[in-house]
Formats: C-alpha cells, structure tokens, sequence
RNA sequence: GCCCGGGUGGUGGAAUGGCAGACACGAAGGUCUUAGAAGCCUUUGCCGCAAGGUGUGCAGGUUCGAGUCCUGUCCCGGGCACCA
C-alpha cells in the first residue's frame, strides 16, 4: 500500500494517501447510535480569489490534529467543510466582468477545495456545503421564516452610506476617509427601507447564558460589553408649554439635583417643536453640520464638544428648577431615548461641555474622605440634595427612582447597548427574502382564509403614503432563487438590482402555493390570487453562516434543516476554531438563530458551540500583518511544493502557541522538516527497507521505553489542550533518543508513527505501513502509556541555600528530610556554604527541592 | 481616553510559586568528503581564563524561594470609540 520511494520524496508520498484517503472515503462521519461522538468544526471559509490564506490552514491543522486524535481515541469524529460563499467581492465581480458570481463564485471555491485536499484534511467531503446552493439556503430562508413567524423581523428605515454618484448603497468597508472606496466619490448617510431581527429581545439571555460555555474569557468580556446592559432609569421632564415630557435614560438617578441642562441628540424628534425662532437658524446649522459628518470626523471631533442652545427650558421633576436644553452630537440617538439630563460635576463628557459653553456646574456627591476634583465619578454621598443628603449614592439612587415613580414621572429600566441587527442589503448576491408585499385588504383577505401561518401583528411598511404588509412565502415554495438579470448594476434608487426586473417583480401571487405569475399575465381565477410585488432586499452574509454548523450533520436533507436523529446524536460542536475577529458578531448572531431554534423545540440545546478556542494571527516576516500591499503574503501552495504539507502543517504547529499572534519565520520550516527526514531515517534504511537497529524484540534500553511512554502521555495532553508546540518539542526529543538509541523494537516506533500522524499524516500513513503496521495508521487506537514505567526509582534533588542553587543530587524516591539533609551536608558544592552557620529552617519539598536556610 | 493581551538569549519560543532559557532557528568550531550538500559531534544568555557572579521591561512588595502572586510605572500589540 505504501511508496517505494527510498527518501523522504514528500511529492510523492503526499498526493499517494491523499488519493488512498480519498478513495476508501476515510474521514466518513457516519451516525452510529451508541457510539461516542465528537464534533469538531473550523470556521468555514469566504472563497475569497485570492486563494487560502496561510492564517486557514493554521486553523484547520489544528482542527485537523484533534479529529485525528479523537478518532484514535475511539470517537465517531464529525469534522466538516464548506464555503460561505455570498457576499461582496463576488458582486464587486460580477459588476466588473457581467459575469453572473455564481460563476466566479465556483471557480474560487474549486481553487479553494484543491488547495484544502492539498494540506491533507480529514474532512468529510460528503458534507461539504455552500451557503450559495439552492438546496442550502432555503433552509436559510424557512429559518428566516420561523423568525419573520414569531414577530422577531421588521420593516423600519435605517440610515446607510449612499453615495450619489454612483447611485448606490455602499457597505462601511466600501466607504475610506468618508469616500467611496471606488472613484473616491462624496457619500452620505440616507434613510433606506431595512429588514431589522429584534435581537435585544435576546440581550438577557445572550448575556446570561455566557456563563455555560467554555470560551475564551476576554471573547466573553467583549460580548458583554457589546451587550452592554446598564441599570437605571427612564425620568420625564415637563417642557413647560407642550403636553408631552422629556424622556432621558440615566444611570445615576442619583446625581439628579446635579443636572443643569439637558442635552438632545442632533437628529432627536422634539428638536423642530422645541427650538425657539431665535435659536432657529443655528439649530438648523448644527444638524446639517452633524449629519454631513463623517464617522472619522466624528471621531477627530471628540476632542472639543459643541453643540446649540434650542431656547427651551425643561423642568427638573426633583426639585422643579427649569434647565435649558442644548442639542450636541454627543448625544447619540440610538441609544437609550437620545436625550440625556447632563450633570457636568460628575460625568466628563457634560463637564467638558459645560466649561466650554459656561454652564452651571453643581456638585452633588462629595466622597467619603477628601475633596473631590472635579468632574468626580467616584463613591460617595449626597450633598447640595435638599431631603437626601448625606445618603449615600447607591441608596440614594434607589430611593429617588422610587419615589419619584411614585409621581409617574420615573421607572427602573435596564438599557442595553446592543441594537437590533439590520438584516438586509440592496445587493444581488444574497439569499433573496422569501416576502412579498400586499395590500392591508388583500393581507386581510389572506388572514381570513386563514392561511399562514403568520405573524401575530403584521410587519408593515409605509411606501408613498401607502401601507402595505409583508407576506411570507409557503415553505412549500422554497427555495426562492435568484432571478438571472441583466445587469449587476444597483437600481439607481436604492434598491437592489432584483427591482429591475419587473416581470419577476410584479406579480399575482397564490399565498398557498406559493406560485407567482408576471401581474402583466390575467390574473387566475382558480384560488385565492393577491396583486403583489417582491421583495428586492437580499440577506446579508452572515444569514448564511449563523446556522451551517446545524446543515453539516444531515447536509443532503430536503424534508429539513437536519434530521431530529441527526441533532439528538450530533448536538452541537464540541470544539470550534476560529479567527478572534469573529469574537462579536459572528458568534453573537449565531448563538442569537440558535436560541431562536431552541425555544421552537427544534434544536436540543441552548449554546451553539460549548468549546471554542482562537487561533492567533500570523504576521508576515517583517512582523507585521500580512497584505497584499506589504509584499509579506505566503501561500500555502509555495510550501506545500519546496517542502511538502506535513512539514508546512509541523511548522505552523510548531510557530508557537495556537492562540498567539506570531511572525512567520521562513527558517524555522527547515527545523521541522530535519525532524521529519530524521524520523524518516531513522524507520528505513538507504534501501528503503526497514531499518537495521529495529526489530521486533530488540532488546531496547529501559530509559528509551520509558522515554516513549512520557511522550504518549504528553503528546496525549497537549492535544487535547491544544498546545501543539510542545507536543511537537516532546516528539523531537523522542526522535533524537531514538537516533542516538544502537536498537529499538519495530512497536514502539510504531507508537511513536502513531502519535506523530496526526500531525504529519502522510508520513505517518507511509512509514506506518512499511513497519508492518496493519490498515491505515489512523484507524489503530490511540497507543496507552504505563503509568508504572513514568514513576522513576531515582529522582534529582536540587539543594539550595537560602534560596539559592547550590548542588543537586540523585536520591531514590521516597527518601526522607533527615536523610536529605545529611545529603546536602555531605555535597562537596553545598557543604562550604553551610560551614560554621546556623541552620535555622529546612523547607523539604520530596522529590524536587531542599532549601536550607542558615544565618 | 477606555477595555483586553503581552514584554524571557541574536531569533521563534519553554518553564503546576521550586535548577530560567526545553525544543527549534541562527552562529562558531570539528568530523566525514577530491570538493560540496546532507548527516554526525561540540559550543552557544551576559561578565569572567577560572572559581564564581549576574540575569525574565523598570521600581517596590509578599514568600524559605517570584518569569510566575500583589502594588506602582514604562513600552509594544489588538479591540472599542462620546453609551448618559
């Protein structure tokens, strides 16, 4: 079954198991009841053009490393592969060349899954999924629908980068230094028709549940900051002359006889209504200035405030005084009720404020010892509080929000940073939304027929002084593909490229069926028929990726997105790798669908991914981030062909720890690869044929034996820890006794192929082979070490003096204090520190250290 | 500014509070060879011929003992960006 080959000519050996894998289907993950499972899943890739990334295979090597191992160790391994293949570029692409992205599309994932068959994964290529596929994302589109079903989608106008000269929408990362990225053109935010997933309404249990995973703990700190709850609450401010108060959002409630002006955000609803005529011309000013900002200008801005003064006065619900209003853009509309009440003694931002606009600044909370510098955002008391002072500022704060809720004018709330997560874009590459819109009377019409089902109160939009509502496709119907169109070109007025197409767009549409005809047709008289127009949003990239994980344990399923015997044996992963870029977003939408799935009964667990670990960024040679433009790009192919693929995944185990950022060395690639012709030599003569010093009962030197065992022990524990780096450093160490070693029994060098083929499968499938091991090296189980061969009769015992190392000696185990110390005594290196001093303490830790401290 | 990482030889890095520098890379010397490559042997933190001293960004502290724990500080990297 093996090469012939008499060197270590990795170009053959290589594509061999490659091919001999492929052929017997090796890495097939096939449901067994009653067999221990284990799931390891990689984040899988955008089929970018420009081909792998070294950053991939660092991932995917260690991924790989656990499958193996686990398979080893008895487990049924579920390790998968797929493309998330929508997405900007392809588009970008497509408008370029007017070649549909599907095309290019499939090109870079056929390049991608070469150059990943190269590296010699143990994926299972049975499973492979695209998110692209029809029969992939309309299982997307039913999940979309299941939450479109329970109320968590709506329609409401969101700001988004629009450039007018190109006459569309542009994504953030196609907007540099407040430019289009393309033609450096003048953008501006404008309000746009958006699908919206109510997200917060999982805030508290997306926040809660952190608590039962085993994540890396700074991804579980960024996740709660981006949740961002904050206790406090909701107070009104009577605007003297209006019916209807000021609401703000606070945290301190306490500070309230503080506040000495309030402040709105720019673009806040009451501004018009509340700016006295005076002030008119300079409000107006101020919100145009404000919103023609850029988000860098913005971010330059936040050294000086500024803001306007609107004329107007609220009323402090504590003690009655009126404070003026200002309208500043460090205000932000999005959050909490985009108004705020300021109190410049105790809060920096409305302290740099009011200094600059010379506003009253009054001290309400003094701390316990001491004067307070102000701003002062510390502990303390109240003071300069009429009814509360010297309270201190937490009971205060309860008290305040209590009893002027008792006066309606006050309620605890809890605010969350997290926003709702804007679902769509105006592009073509994306799943389309499987919606259409109809009249509130032919809506009506549909309801009464009692087809659905639909959601509780219907998602509506308001177009051109008209409502109309959103009307799902029957799950019959999906998938809903994509039209082929003319051109990938945006509409021109905001909408996607799909609004161009009328005869896909306007139709009579059978909510039944799900069946659609151009509205330029007769409209059927059989069965209910409603005058429609499609949807022309697309899903964003991330719909696609919030739930693959799901798809890979049944990926052929056309009655579901998996099969309930599929989910009940696979549940979720038990390891996923991936970039920490994803430590937000990614992994807080997944988990936001997957809560979703769970409360519908559909999934059996409440947390995606129960372990999940990030691999670390690795720098080009000049120590900084790898880029095109730097010229500090390696491609995996580079090395796979000057050194071969177990060499290129040895090293980037090798590098360093998995989860560091670490530069790329190109001569460390040389250390692994000795180390591999090393083993090499070592298992087969110049001839090729098994080598001389080994031999089954070769009498091998008990220190070699015992050698192996630490090394099976060890190899076993980094693992499973995913220190790959020190496994690697253990085998060396093996490899290099083993050289120096006159003989060795053919078994253990067996054991040592064993551990080693994770790594380096080829050459562990090869040699693993010509020692006359049977099958592939992969399906023998995983070698046991003898914990009676890892407990030495002798130990070294190090001797200190006060601390410092003086001499150490071997001592058999078990030996005692007094022994030890008339040991020391005896050390021709310690005795003349010991000389005419007296010994005060001996500190004895058996087996390692005697400290003995003399004065 | 805030949050999170991290500072150990010429380099990547190793070290449950117990011998700092494992394992590699690089370098130097040697061996083999007609010669080279590969391999093999030796050396390799710094100072010192040596004995020995000294050493984990810096300054303190806890401890019999600190790279590791604590306090302060400097520097580097990453993330967030006025969150009331």
């Amino acid at each position: 079954m093996a090469t012939s080959c008499t060197e270590y000519h990795f170009r053959e050996i290589e594509p061999h198991w490659q091919a001999y894998w492929e052929a017997n289907r090796s890495f097939r993950a096939e449901l067994t009841p009653g067999k221990p499972k284990y799931y390891v899943l990689d984040m899988f890739p955008y089929p970018s053009g420009a081909g792998l990334h070294i950053g991939h295979p660092e991932g995917y090597t260690a991924t790989d490393i656990l499958a193996r191992y686990q398979r080893a160790k008895g487990r049924n391994v579920l390790h998968p592969i797929g493309w998330d293949a929508f997405g900007l570029p392809a588009e970008q692409h497509a408008v370029k060349t007017g070649t549909h992205p599907a095309t290019n599309t499939q090109a870079n994932i056929a390049n991608f899954r070469r150059q990943i068959k190269a590296l010699g994964f143990s994926y299972d290529w049975d499973r492979e999924i695209d998110t692209t596929d029809p029969r992939y994302f309309r299982w997307t589109q039913w999940i979309f629908l299941q939450l479109f079903q329970r109320g968590l989608a709506y329609v409401d106008e969101r700001p988004v980068w629009w450039c007018p000269e190109l006459r569309t929408v542009l994504a953030n990362e196609e907007v540099v230094d407040g430019k289009s990225e393309v033609g450096g053109f003048p953008v501006e935010r404008r309000n746009l028709r958006q699908w919206v997933l109510r997200i917060t309404a999982y805030a508290e249990r997306l926040l809660a549940d952190l608590k039962d995973v085993d994540w890396p703990d700074s991804t579980k700190r960024m996740q709660e900051a981006w949740i961002g709850r904050s206790e406090g609450a909701e107070l009104l401010f009577a605007l003297p002359g209006r019916p209807e108060p000021l609401k703000v959002f606070t945290t301190r409630p306490d500070t309230l006889f503080g506040c000495t002006y309030m402040v709105l955000a720019p673009e806040h609803p009451l501004v018009d209504a509340l700016t006295v005529p005076a002030q008119r011309a300079a409000v107006e000013a101020y919100r145009r200035a404000a919103a023609a900002k850029s988000d860098l200008e913005r971010t330059d801005l936040a050294k000086g405030k500024s803001g306007v003064f609107t004329g107007a006065c609220a009323v402090n619900p504590i003690n009655g005084r009126e404070v003026p209003i200002w309208i500043a853009d460090y205000v932000l509309l999005g959050y909490g009720t985009g108004a705020i009440m300021a109190v410049p003694a105790h809060d920096d931002r409305d302290h740099e404020f009011a200094v600059q606009y010379g506003l009253p600044v009054i001290p309400v909370i003094a701390p316990e010892s001491g004067e307070a510098k102000l701003p002062y955002t510390g502990a303390g008391h109240l003071v300069n509080s009429p009814g509360y002072d010297g309270l201190p500022w937490e009971d205060a704060k309860r008290r305040i929000t209590a009893e002027l809720a008792a006066r309606g004018v006050a309620k605890a709330t809890v605010n969350y940073k997290l926003r709702d997560w804007l679902f769509s874009r105006q592009r073509y590459w994306g799943e389309p939304f499987p919606i259409v819109w109809v009249s509130e009377a032919d809506y009506a019409r549909v309801r009464a027929a009692g087809i659905g089902p639909l959601p509780e109160s219907p998602v509506t939009y308001v177009q051109d002084g008209v409502r109309q509502c959103a009307l799902p496709l029957p799950a019959a119907a999906l998938p809903l593909e994509l039209p082929p169109v003319q051109s990938y070109l945006p509409s021109g007025n905001g909408e996607s490229p799909l609004a161009q197409l009328p005869a896909w767009l306007e139709i009579w549409f059978n909510p039944q069926t799900g069946a659609a005809l151009p509205a330029a047709q007769p409209c059927p008289t059989e069965g209910l028929w409603v005058r429609a127009r499609r949807e022309t949003n697309t899903m964003p990239q991330w719909a696609g990726s919030c739930w693959y994980y799901l798809r890979f344990l049944d990926p052929a399923n056309p009655e579901a997105f998996a099969s309930r015997a599929a989910l009940d044996y696979w549940g979720s992963p038990d390891l996923y790798v991936g970039g920490a870029e994803h430590a937000v977003l990614h992994l807080l939408y997944a988990r936001f669908w997957h809560k979703v799935l769970f409360d519908l009964g559909l999934v059996p667990e409440a947390e995606p991914f129960r372990r999940l670990f990030h691999q670390g960024i690795i720098l080009g040679e000049d120590g900084e981030k790898m880029s095109k433009s730097r010229g500090n790009v390696v491609n995996p192919d580079t090395i796979i062909q000057s050194h071969g693929t177990d060499t290129l995944r040895l090293y980037l185990m090798f590098l360093g720890p998995l989860e560091a950022m670490k530069p790329w060395n190109p001569r460390g690639i040389e250390g692994v690869h000795r180390f591999l012709q090393k083993v090499w030599r070592e298992c087969l003569g110049p001839d090729g044929a098994v080598a001389a010093k080994l031999s089954p009962d070769a009498a091998e030197d008990p220190a070699l034996t015992r050698l192996l065992h630490e090394t099976i022990r060890k190899v076993g524990d980094d693992i499973e820890a995913l220190r790959f780096n020190t496994a690697i450093s253990q085998m060396m160490i093996f490899a290099n006794a083993l050289q120096k070693a006159p003989a060795a029994r053919t078994g253990s060098v067996r054991a040592f192929l064993q551990l080693l083929a994770p790594f380096a499968p080829h050459l562990g499938e090869e040699l693993w082979a010509r020692l006359g091991g049977t099958g592939s090296v992969m399906a023998a189980p995983w070698p046991a070490y003898d914990p009676a061969l890892l407990t030495a009769s002798e130990v070294k015992l190090v001797f200190q003096v006060n601390g410092k190392h003086r001499g150490e000696q071997l001592v058999p185990v078990g030996t005692g204090q007094e022994e030890a110390v008339a040991l020391a005594r005896g050390h021709a290196k310690v005795a003349p520190h010991l000389e005419g001093k007296e010994l005060r303490r001996v500190i004895y830790v058996p087996g390692k250290i005697l400290n003995l401290v003399v004065g």
